[in-house]
DNA sequence: CCACACCTTTCCGTTCACGGAAAGGTTATA
DNA sequence: TATAACCTTTCCGTGAACGGAAAGGTGTGG
């Protein structure tokens, strides 16, 4: 949490001034601090989840804030969402669209022009809120069910504490679950 | 109370009586009442994902109610929490290690074996826990996005047609979004 | 008993998402 | 200026998750 959270996707990077802010990075700094490889990033660009990126007098690629936060967001979708390079990048096609359609609203008054657009980006919304939901009610109750178990096996943790004081070595208390939405615990994951 | 919905992770078919409750299925069968095709089946029992199926005096395979319902257990994995083939294995071992336990702890009243048990579990469990969350935090912050968009553009609409009576053709509900965690709106999806 | 639809295993092919080596160019530093 | 440590493109390789064809066996209605 460096900066506060970024949760808006990040732009395209068409335009940009290069005069400002932070110093672009090579491909290798942006891979260690997002967590990729430059070999996926130069994929991602290839399959054009980015646009192609700035490059130096020679022809290093050369990143700014916005590629990476794209590519964050990138590798949340790929990991956390379990989406493919192709379905990312119809979301990322829509992200485009989204910013087409805003321009297109801000240069009509015609009522039935803005309806259609609205329209649009109602239905694509409507299309990707479907998938999304499935994917986060399945998620939902297999953490539902998990947190179910886990306070079972507390349960009976406790009950085995308190009947015979000492055991043995201290279990350590790996953080309670207050029974509400956000149990957490720390340790290996079977993510990648 | 056993048939009424059971999302509880189906077990192995290791044990059972064929004698009882609806007559096997055969390969294709199954795969199309679950929504996969033979060979994925086939490949997840090659990958050990379903204990190898009970087969007919040829060698057809036969499937019961439990292999049914396992096989829709991991076609939800795998679609919903993009999970990968090797990773619903881990969770599928998982749950026979959590029936070997429970079995176990039936079978001592050892305190200390008992607390190595159930500390065992707790680990599993905590483990699971960590990267389910993970996902789910980022599917939830997505989601929360998008309905606020999709609020956005309603906004919009509701706008339009107020400035304006009668600008076209009848834009249709489209179902309401009553700003909590559960909008859902049907249509094509970027999922498989 | 026979046709036909389904099944079996085996094996090779394919797409996705990269990994890695080769051959050569670029940039920062000493 | 030279060397090291990057970078570039190109191309071939790879593991996962199947698809599909081949060659042969099974089960059932007519």
């Amino acid at each position: 949490m460096r900066r506060i959270r970024a949760p808006e996707p990040p732009g395209d990077s068409a335009n940009r001034t290069p005069a400002a802010g932070a110093p672009p990075l090579r491909i290798h700094e942006v891979a260690e601090l997002v967590g990729l490889t430059p070999r996926s990033i130069r994929y991602y660009e290839e399959m054009g989840l980015l646009s192609p990126s700035a490059r130096s007098r020679g022809a290093y690629r050369l990143f700014d804030q916005l590629d990476i936060e794209r590519l964050r967001f990138i590798k949340g979708l790929r990991d956390d969402a379990g989406f493919s390079i192709a379905e990312i990048g119809l979301l990322l096609e829509d992200e485009a669209a989204r910013r087409l359609a805003r321009e297109a609203l801000a240069s009509t008054d015609d009522p039935a022009e803005r309806h259609r657009i609205l329209s649009g980006r109602l239905a694509s919304i409507d299309d990707q809120l479907a998938g999304l939901n499935e994917k986060l009610t399945r998620l939902q109750e297999m953490v539902s069910e998990l947190q179910r178990r886990r306070r079972h096996v507390l349960g009976h943790l406790a009950e085995l504490a308190g009947d015979t004081a000492s055991a043995g070595d201290a279990p350590a208390p790996a953080g309670t679950a207050p029974a509400d939405g956000r149990a957490v615990a720390a340790g290996r994951s079977p993510a990648r």
